[in-house]
DNA sequence: CTAAAACCTGACGTTGACGTCAGAGGCAAG
DNA sequence: CTTGCCTCTGACGTCAACGTCAGGTTTTAG
């Protein structure tokens, strides 16, 4: 698979995979002409990177976690286990901050809302 | 009330006080020296600043929907109105991914630990 | 075999919400 | 009046996740 292709099942683009790459999230197999080729497992790979990138983490976060991920060993860091909880957890009150200011534009839009439907003629 | 008070009482930076005020956000009356000067409602103004700022609205779209939020008029457009309830949409949004992200992140953890209790011993 | 399409490696550009520094002025206390 | 802290206006720096362009190579369709 090229880099294209994977650019295009993933929904990314190619410069995207190339500095996916570049910071060690993703790896390829070079053809001999020197260009990038994928195995299917990779779109779920990068499917997890963008979700993760979407809820906060950086780069370096998620090479730290990356390898828990993709096999699950022993040999997986007690600090990239830690580090995964914490993210969780950051997550979490993510949510609920979120929640918080949803609810804050919910009182408004209720506010507006009261002015809109005339209770208060101009 | 001086921008360092306004800075402390919020929790920002007054860098960031002058910059809310450079994108039209918040207001100040100058002193006679031409020192910016607040009052006390304005701390909760830049809390819900703070607050929209973190649900990913940016300084455009606050500016935006600001309006809205200090006088509840009938002169607060449809537009405004419509624009708060599409970013309301779009957090809700933004909030059903977090949490697939977080069940995905509890996933890897439970198999993880799954190796670490010896399941799997080395 | 050729031309188009896709890919390669640099390397500079972008965007947003500030950080930071320079040089100068305002302000309450003693 | 001066000491010291706070504030002022520029204006350049930052950082991350790419976008984009240049100039050249590889792959594929016909």
């Amino acid at each position: 698979m090229r880099i294209g292709d994977l650019a295009a099942r993933a929904g990314v683009s190619v410069r995207a995979l190339r500095y996916y790459e570049e910071q060690g999230l993703l790896t390829s197999v070079r053809s001999p002409g020197g260009q990038r080729r994928y195995a299917d497992r990779d779109v779920a790979r990068v499917l997890l990177i963008q979700r993760l990138y979407q809820a906060g983490l950086s780069s370096r976060t998620i090479v730290d976690l990356l390898p828990c991920t993709e096999t699950p060993s022993h040999e997986a860091s007690d600090l990239a286990f830690e580090r995964m909880r914490q993210e969780r957890d950051r997550i979490t009150g993510h949510i609920a901050e979120l929640v918080r200011t949803r609810d804050a534009l919910d009182r408004l839009l209720a506010a507006n809302r009261t002015h809109r439907e005339g209770l208060v003629p101009g």
